[in-house]
DNA sequence: CCCCTGACTGTCG
DNA sequence: CCGACAGCCAGGG
């Protein structure tokens, strides 16, 4: 896969969140620019593999300033309501895009 | 503690 | 391509 990274950051912002929530939010703000991860992968990084609905909703209330246009649903596809919002940061962070989909693999 | 909702995922038709 | 189902988990009322 063209993504993964070093995730050795730190859960330093916000405070009264559930470890999983600092975790997704750790994990998300630890994809590099021009990379892509799935909710199911960021689940599975935060300790739960099954959790990519969390994620989301865990994503949509805490957009605070984590890179949450780097994660996308499976298959490339992008959010709901915000496709042309999360096309145009995604093209602006060098991610490669096809069709409204992300470039996956 | 119970119930509902949701930026999810994979399979089937 | 799209809709329906079932399985998964966390958050809020």
């Amino acid at each position: 896969m063209t993504k993964r990274a070093a995730r050795q950051n730190a859960p330093s912002s916000d405070a009264a969140l559930t470890d999983f929530a600092v975790a997704v939010l750790a994990v998300v703000a630890s994809i590099e620019a021009g990379d892509v991860m799935t909710y199911g992968e960021v689940a599975g990084e935060a300790g739960k593999p099954g959790a990519a609905r969390a994620v989301g909703g865990i994503l949509s209330r805490h957009t605070d300033g984590e890179p949450w246009w780097r994660v996308v649903a499976s298959n490339g596809r992008l959010v709901p309501g915000n496709e042309r919002e999360h096309t145009r940061l995604l093209k602006a962070d060098g991610v490669k895009l096809a069709n409204g989909r992300v470039v996956m693999r």
